[in-house]
DNA sequence: CGAATATTTCGATGATTGTCGAAAGGTCTC
DNA sequence: GAGACCTTTCGACAATCATCGAAATATTCG
């Protein structure tokens, strides 16, 4: 996963928003009306962002009947994180630098 | 600090290099030459990329004679992480969200 | 002070992104 | 299959962002 795209969609007031909501819902998702009803957002818009969610990697989406159901990847999330922690930051920088506190 | 512009700032391909530049410089910092030379980027591009960093809270300018250097700002890239980890993802969110794989 | 060095600010241009209504695409129910 | 429902795609427009040369600003040195 390349982080950019990753760190763009996070970098958008509506999509953190809108991450920190699938976030909360867990495993199981929100279906995009639900999100559209919580954030008081067009439904249009909604989807482009959800989208580039997807897009990114952060999100996944399944069907279930006529709805469609976000969630939050995990996972994916953990890769960003630790992209930030040790391939970013720390794991190339000298010891002096720590960004976790727990390298010294 | 906000979270999005400092997301913002690290969702460019060259931030993201010029970033990395920094850190790996630790606490000393680089002249904005000595990153243009590294990264080869014009000057009044360089410029705008480190201002973006700098206003993101990422990073701190000195000067040093003619130069100006700028360094990393290590406690700002952690809180940017905690963020990520705590108030953003895992806070608020059910135990079986667990994106740490600390918090069973 | 004047020349040289280091960097920023300005300004113009092209590219990307965000927004959202309207129309279209799947899916369910009757 | 018709109609209702949920969501996406299309299309157009405005806003923001990236790029970089040229000019301006700050600092040092002779």
């Amino acid at each position: 996963m390349s982080a950019v795209p990753a760190l763009a969609a996070l970098a958008h007031e509506r999509r953190l928003a809108l991450f920190r909501a699938l976030v909360v819902a867990g495993p199981d998702g929100l279906s995009a009306g639900a999100i559209a009803r919580a954030l008081d957002v067009p439904p249009s818009s909604l989807s482009h962002h959800l989208g580039l969610l997807e897009q990114a990697g952060l999100a996944t989406v399944r069907r279930a009947g006529r709805s469609l159901i976000y969630a939050a990847d995990f996972a994916a999330m953990r890769a960003l994180i630790d992209f930030l922690l040790l391939d970013c930051c720390q794991g190339v920088a000298p010891a002096e630098n720590c960004v976790t506190g727990e390298c010294q």
